[in-house]
DNA sequence: GATGAATGAGGATTCATTCAT
DNA sequence: TATGAATGAATCCTCATTCAT
């Protein structure tokens, strides 16, 4: 039966001299989708190391020969996963970690680059699993660097806007701890619900806000 | 001492004056710390998923029945090394959680606390491969529990004896973020080396002064 | 009462001169008690296959090693074991298949013959389960056909006793299917208990009866 | 109607127009009857508990890996394979044990029953292996048990058509008792070849005959 | 003689991946 | 392209047997 092209995958779509060839593709773009859902599904289920390709294809429902149509391997499920995440979180999310946040209180910026990335998470936990990844083996790591490093130096800009004098290899430190900051609180977060997932919003905040506040906060770029 | 653990013999035991139990231990004893020192090992390069019982065996040089005669399981090498490196602790770090810290002033205090613990997680860098144990079959995250728990309970401890007059819940979310970003930065500081891992251990007392510092410094102990 | 040695093998037991030495060997025949009964409990709950060598050594409290000091390897404890049932049954029931009953009318015969031998299985379970044995290895099986063929030439003489005149082929089929009927009662009987338990010895009765008393019963040995 | 078997799929396809359940049915369910065939040869010469599924997989001339695509495990095959005896003796043989035998004068009903039940096991001596099953693990039981119970009801029935007046429990001895003459005999049957196969069959006949002659003979049912 | 340790091949089962249709 | 079959090495674990003390 004639499959219709294109419903969903794509947002970004600039079609500037290939729409012809998509056709084809649209069957796939939506495996990929399915295949990475279910992937995402089964690594917050049981790790990296711990999910089968038989067990992501199944939960796509499709074969295994199908999934190594669009995957050479699990570790490129990974990365793929890695990819849709950052792309989806840099369309739906991204502005969050926009420059002109740079000039907002502390407080408020803080409000405005976590609220997001905390909703962001929430929504996709597998993020959450492949940023720990603590099984993941080699080429992973890497492109979860990426994912990683993304955040990393949006950070470090967010800091080096308030603080551009202070020598550059504190700002990284500065910028690496307030990551495995964040991190960490959101494993605190994500473990809990309702109420106390809010609580644990405001404390991370509060963690934040105190560690960031005499580095960025006072007179700072967005005081007055 | 007499220790008998999972194997399974000594069905009529009345230990007059004798340890019968096990004779042959010294061996055996000896035996148990190589394949524990191994599954550390293990375990840090592959995490628990990925290592497998053969590799641990092969890596403390002896055959894999060898391994299963001391440890019924791949679970209960998990909990075996988890319970050593407790009991390690206790017996050589342990003092660092004691209740007369209670008393110093915070930046004192934190020194006293965390630089023993950052130095026995130096030491024995498994101790964080199962902490984080993000893809841990259940009866080990119990086990971990205990681990994690002793020094959750320690925490509270030190803020409770600090702040005695805080609600509950919020004293455990505390602890919780408490222990949580530790858990970060001591990420942080094995990730690094020489002068950058102390300028992370300054970084992540800095971290941890900064927020405990408006709960428990003060008047309190420390004044400032 | 005096052991004889025979500490492992020989099946073909010629004691030339020597019973001095024994002393030392009465602990040994303990042992090779212990181990063989042992090794019923354990064949019985899981089979010949399924048991293993360490099952049988822990069921008798002792270690693997010194099960091996006196058996060369599993199937000698088969074998020793239906040895020991064979002269168990020799020394305490066997005059039930002697010479004298079979001048008994038939009914008589088959209670002077089956009580016994169902006693002793019922106090033996082991002895069934080599019987059947149906998944011992070779050796094993000869060793049994032993202990089978010791009854079924006592059952050919029985048979032959009345019946003197019939061809030879004829009355081994008697005899082997003889045993078989009594074989396969054997296990419904074992398969209940109490009144259940009557209830068929007194149907294998039967059956044996209807089968045998054309051939044997009547007035003297070869009915009509 | 359709029928599914223990895989899940339907290989008798004949719905409308879709067959999606299962498509590539073809390979696969000859690598069931072949796997089922190397099955029934392995279990034969080693019984269940000796056999290994690499032998079964190895004799079927797969990998292991395809055995375990159509079995979840060693115990599925046996299951599977008394499934598939069951089916095919209802298909081939079956009749034998329909009512309209009841009707028969004794001797030419045990013919009618007997001689298809032996032709049947010989051509598929598994059934007999799987039967005894001395070793066999729970579900197989219970699995055999269909397979056991779905005879032992036949035989009931038998009697009870031509012995309606008995008590319930002594019928049903009568048809456990039955049953396991016939295995026994079976067992002598199998052993033999040739003209001495004959003769035991006749044995066999012989032993059920004058068993049950006195309870459905003479003037019962089909008596005279 | 007894013990517990040691062995290593083998057993059931899984899994990433490839192949034929 | 999609499927399910096929693979075989690897995994966890067991077991008969031997060794050192």
């Amino acid at each position: 039966m004639p499959e219709n092209q294109q419903t969903e995958e794509s947002p970004t779509r600039r079609e500037r001299t290939e729409d012809r060839p998509r056709r084809r593709q649209a069957r796939g773009e939506r495996r990929i989708a399915q295949l990475l859902e279910a992937a995402a599904s089964v690594f917050c289920r049981t790790g990296y190391t711990g999910a089968s390709t038989n067990a992501i294809a199944r939960e796509a429902g499709v074969s295994p020969g199908t999934l190594y149509q669009f995957f050479p391997n699990k570790e490129a499920i990974a990365v793929g996963l890695s990819d849709q995440l950052l792309e989806h979180w840099a369309t739906s999310h991204g502005q969050a970690l926009a420059a002109e946040n740079t000039s907002l209180p502390l407080d408020r910026m803080l409000d405005a680059v976590l609220d997001p990335l905390i909703a962001f998470n929430v929504e996709n936990p597998a993020f959450g699993v492949l940023m720990h990844a603590p099984d993941t083996p080699g080429r992973i790591i890497e492109e979860i660097g990426t994912l990683h490093g993304a955040i990393l130096t949006r950070v470090e800009d967010l800091i080096a806007a308030r603080l551009p004098g202070g020598p550059a290899d504190q700002r990284e430190r500065t910028a690496n701890m307030t990551l495995m900051l964040f991190k960490a609180g959101l494993t605190l977060v994500m473990a809990h619900e309702g109420a106390e997932r809010q609580a644990y919003i405001t404390e991370l905040k509060t963690v934040m806000y105190r560690y960031l506040e005499p580095l960025l906060g006072e007179d700072g770029a967005g005081g007055h």
